[in-house]
DNA sequence: GAGTTTGAAACT
DNA sequence: CAGTTTCAAACTC
């Protein structure tokens, strides 16, 4: 699987339209994302694998929404559709390997596989979904311009659905593209800091085995544009997400109720479940169907609560490699299957839809970020049961991988409930997730096989994600440290789906550094933890900082070490065990005050009997807080008081006061030489020649000082001051460099010219 | 870098 | 819940 890169979020528009027409692009169209052609040996309709008869839909609604995207797929073709995009930059790419969507791919890759590459434009909103035709035809969703100004809300309630606008194109110019079923509503409300955008993708259940493939995003955006990841927050979800499957039941819904914008992705047939984060951070969840399921999923449902600001991203990925189509809940001309549906805010409608097709191969490679800690995302499996869904239509119907970009979601999620409808549920303010403009990003993936563990999910570390277990109708999780999807950003090279045959993109090198909302990924990502050293606990016991802090170990020098996702299984035991002796062994330590730092306190208190509490021994000390009633300490200077505490405290500030003006000076340092070089490098690079300097010769420098003396003299003849000789001196000092450096580039153009 | 100290976590 | 053991980080030399 591939990671979406950070300006994954970057590509959703600000405002998605709806498009019911579908609009044939030529094929010379440069804006078009590049899409892959995947072979599909199966001729059967790819269908949702939860649902066998219904084909499931997942629609987010907010109240601040202010983007809705919507995906249909039809038996004979793929049909994408979103409002509210604004900012699509980056290449959207499908990798037919994998069934996966793989966003901000790099164009090379593009050109690699021969085919036009696809760009995902914000002006002309014009791809949102490629698919890949069955015949190898790459199929490009166009938008047209909704003319609606990014950012700019509408009246909330307004659920009247606009005019769809969005195209599907065939590379080879033909029409053949399906049809835009089921026209997205579009909702736009107002949005108080941020806009919510939506993107869901439903695709019809396959009647056959073969994956069927969902993929839902939902992105949140703030009125500039910009995407935050964020942590979660460590909240209760007021809203829950239902994910039933059941056959006879035509749509799964699942409801979000947010006071604030928030984005919410659900996956038909699949259990998405995102656990409270660290306020700021966002979550991304990604959602593999499993390959063997052949009975309809069970139901789960998620209350879930959305966090202003934040963003999420949930990709459904089935694992059949059958081709994957997407089809809106609404009727189309061609068989749609029921698709869940995600309400969020209590509107209803099939807003801020998105749903993307998946590839089905759970793969998984362990991508870890320092800092962050677990996300908790339910992944649902989706089931590739055969189902009741109409076989797949003409011969247009083209199965589709898709990996997308990097997803945000900020969703704090309550423990998964097994309701096939959750009721609208506005969110409270202890709902509430504080958005904030940190950068990281969540990525949910597939993990291996899980034995059926449901962690408490609000006892689940900070950031920690859950992926599915692939499994017939099994719903496993995979705790994925939220860091998992950071890394990505920082590390290019690590690539979520091993089995993936597409290389990393390249593009989440450069993308992940981009600056997101005015941060660098650096400025926003938390400094890398220190590498653990564990010989006996398999960093499967909080003895191991990465494994308490829900993280993965990277880079550690640990031993033995499970702590990753090859032994997701072994892992998610630990963690369980952890939950069951304290509910509260992955939540911080060290509770937030109600007022500023001083009221921060550790949460049991410490127990030092011989450091004092003034040595890092303590963790009160380690957390440059203050020992509290709570602490059982003996010998305690670790308070206000305390001349050792002081004393300690003013030694540890000089310190820091010394490092921090190194670090300023060398900083300074460096730009100083950096601003040096690029000045010069011009020099460099257009005469490809000597410096100037390099033209302070003997001679020239004898010149020069004989100009100079010659000014002392002048200065000397005519009386003048100290001051003023030494300004005339200074002057002809800067004449005579000005001269060399003529000189010089006069000497390189005449050898410019030569040689030319 | 090796050894010691320390206190949280784990265990009984 | 208390006592003991285990463990890894912090610390010292």
């Amino acid at each position: 699987m591939d990671v979406v890169s950070p300006e994954l979020n970057s590509l959703l528009p600000d405002e998605i339209m709806d498009t019911e027409a579908i609009e044939d692009v030529p094929h010379s169209q440069t804006d078009v994302a590049t899409v892959k052609e995947e072979p599909s040996d199966d001729t059967s309709v790819p269908m949702e694998t939860d649902t066998p008869v219904a084909a499931e839909s997942l629609s987010l609604s907010m109240a601040t929404s202010t983007a809705t995207t919507k995906t249909t797929d039809s038996v004979t073709g793929t049909t994408v559709s979103t409002s509210g995009l604004q900012k699509l930059t980056a290449p959207f790419t499908i990798s037919p390997a994998n069934h996966q969507i793989i966003l901000n791919k790099v164009a090379t890759e593009a050109a690699k596989s021969g085919t036009p590459p696809q760009v995902i434009k914000q002006e002309g909103q014009k791809l949102l979904v490629t698919t890949i035709g069955k015949s190898g035809q790459p199929i490009v969703l166009q938008l047209p311009h909704t003319g609606g100004k990014p950012g700019v809300s509408q009246a909330s309630g307004d659920v009247k659905p606009q005019t769809p606008q969005f195209k599907v194109v065939t590379i080879d110019g033909r029409s053949e593209l399906k049809p835009v079923v089921g026209s997205a509503s579009n909702q736009v409300t107002t949005l108080q800091a941020q806009q919510l955008k939506a993107v869901q993708i439903a695709k019809k259940t396959p009647v056959s085995s073969a994956a069927p493939i969902k993929f839902i995003i939902t992105k949140t955006v703030n009125s500039k544009g910009f995407l935050f990841l964020q942590p979660f927050p460590c909240h209760v979800l007021s809203g829950r997400v239902l994910t039933q499957n059941s056959p006879v039941m035509p749509q799964r819904t699942i409801t979000l109720s947010e006071p604030h914008s928030m984005s919410i992705q659900s996956i038909p047939g699949k259990k998405i479940a995102i656990s409270p984060l660290k306020s700021p951070s966002k979550v991304t969840v990604v959602s593999v169907a499993s390959p063997t399921s052949n009975t309809s999923q069970k139901s789960v449902a998620l209350p879930v609560n959305v966090a202003l600001g934040q963003q999420i991203l949930a990709v459904q990925q089935s694992t059949s490699a059958s081709p994957v189509k997407v089809a809106t809940s609404q009727t189309t001309t061609q068989n749609i299957k029921p698709v869940q549906s995600v309400a969020v805010g209590g509107v209803s409608g099939s807003q801020f839809k998105t749903i993307i097709p998946l590839a089905t191969q759970p793969n998984v490679q362990q991508i870890q970020v320092p800092g962050s800690r677990f996300h908790y995302v339910r992944l649902v499996t989706a089931t590739t049961a055969s189902s009741t869904g109409q076989p797949s239509g003409p011969s247009t119907t083209k199965p589709m991988v898709v990996s997308t970009g990097a997803v945000r979601m900020s969703v704090p999620i309550v423990p998964a409930q097994t309701i096939k409808q959750v009721a609208p549920k506005p969110l409270t303010s202890a709902a509430q997730v504080v958005t904030t403009t940190q950068t990281q990003q969540r990525l949910i993936m597939p993990a291996t096989p899980l034995p059926q563990i449901q962690p408490n999910f609000t006892n689940l570390p900070p950031g920690t994600v859950l992926a599915p277990a692939p499994g017939a109708g099994n719903v496993g999780y995979a705790v994925v440290p939220a860091q998992y999807v950071t890394q990505l950003q920082q590390s290019p090279f690590v690539t979520l789906a091993s089995s993936s045959s597409f290389p990393a993109p390249t593009g989440i090198q450069t993308q992940a550094r981009l600056p997101l909302n005015g941060l660098t990924t650096a400025e926003t990502t938390s400094r890398p933890r220190k590498p653990c050293n564990c010989t006996k606990s398999q960093c499967l016991k909080l003895y191991c900082d990465c494994f308490a802090n829900g993280e993965f170990c990277n880079n550690c020098n640990c031993n033995n070490c499970f702590n990753n996702l090859e032994h997701e299984t072994e892992r998610q035991k630990a963690i369980k065990t952890c939950l069951d002796r304290n509910p509260e062994a992955f939540k911080p330590k060290i509770g937030k005050g109600k007022e500023g730092e001083s009221d921060r306190r550790h949460s049991k208190g410490c127990n030092c009997k011989r450091s004092g509490c003034l040595k890092n021994y303590c963790e009160c000390y380690e957390a440059k807080i203050m020992c509290s009633s709570i602490c059982k300490c003996i010998g305690c200077k670790n308070f206000e008081e305390s001349p050792e505490r002081k004393t300690l405290m003013h030694l540890a500030d000089a310190a820091e006061v010394r490092v921090q003006q190194q670090t300023a000076a060398k900083t300074k340092l460096s730009s100083q030489i950096s601003d040096l070089l690029m000045r010069t490098a011009p020099v460099i690079s257009s005469g490809g020649g000597r410096l100037p300097y390099t033209f302070v010769t003997k001679e020239v420098l004898e010149a020069t000082c004989e100009c100079l003396l010659e000014q002392a003299k002048k200065a000397e003849h005519t009386h003048q001051p100290q001051a003023e000789a030494e300004r005339m001196i200074l002057e002809e000092f800067g004449h005579c460099l000005m001269r060399i450096i003529s000189s010089a580039g006069k000497a390189k153009a005449d050898c410019a010219s030569i040689n030319c």
